[in-house]
DNA sequence: TGAACAGTTGAGGAATTGTTCAAACGATTG
DNA sequence: CAATCGTTTGAACAATTCCTCAACTGTTCA
């Protein structure tokens, strides 16, 4: 058996140079902690406030905080500041996408 | 301006349950580590031994191997004995996928 | 102005993660 | 059998992660 049997057929593949594989594992570590899909998730059936996600999730105001500024660094979410609240979206049409892409094979 | 100013259409939405969550952030974290990433990249390539794997990627030997047991742990990759070698190889065909998805998103 | 509210931030600590090193394992070879 | 090879494993350690708590900012409103 040699070398090629392999699922890939085409042998022209080579790896992805090392600031796209670190990029690439940064954005999966977004997705890659349940506090954060969770605020996605909600983020996913509307836009919230910081305190809506919170009340949402059970889960403190800060901890939701923390987070929401992780995710706003990796560009996935953005937040509006509306009088004395901050109104949080996704800001990547990709989320949706890479969110339900996982779900899917999750319940394969 | 409205709750449902949202670029998601329907309101028919729900968040996941806990368990498809835990499932979620679990395969993501998978992805969420340049090792891992570059181990799966290789993996793409064709399938190697365990020694090709570190020797191409100028890793230890035993890192490797770590990485290998939580990426077999996730099914994401397989080993099959050859002898005194075993040969790995993507036992998951969403993993080209994702990181194919992942990597336009990166590069976009 | 000042009290109340929404949210952010930094320090601190517990838990988790990824690596290295050394020891062990099973298969092959002399 | 003993030596060697390819791989796995566990302990130990440093680095990172995520939360809590307390202090702080900025906005509203009486």
């Amino acid at each position: 058996m040699d070398e090629r049997t392999n699922n890939q057929s085409d042998a022209s593949k080579t790896l992805p140079c090392e600031d796209e594989i670190y990029e690439l594992a940064e954005l999966f570590k977004m997705f890659g902690d349940p506090t954060r899909v969770k605020i996605l998730s909600c983020l996913q059936i509307r836009n919230m406030y910081v305190g809506e996600i919170a009340e949402t999730l059970g889960m403190t105001i800060s901890a939701v905080s923390h987070q929401l500024r992780v995710l706003r660094g990796a560009k996935l979410v953005k937040g509006i500041k509306e009088g004395k609240e901050v109104r949080y979206s996704l800001d990547d049409d990709h989320v949706t996408k890479i969110l339900e892409y996982g779900l899917t094979h999750v319940n394969e």
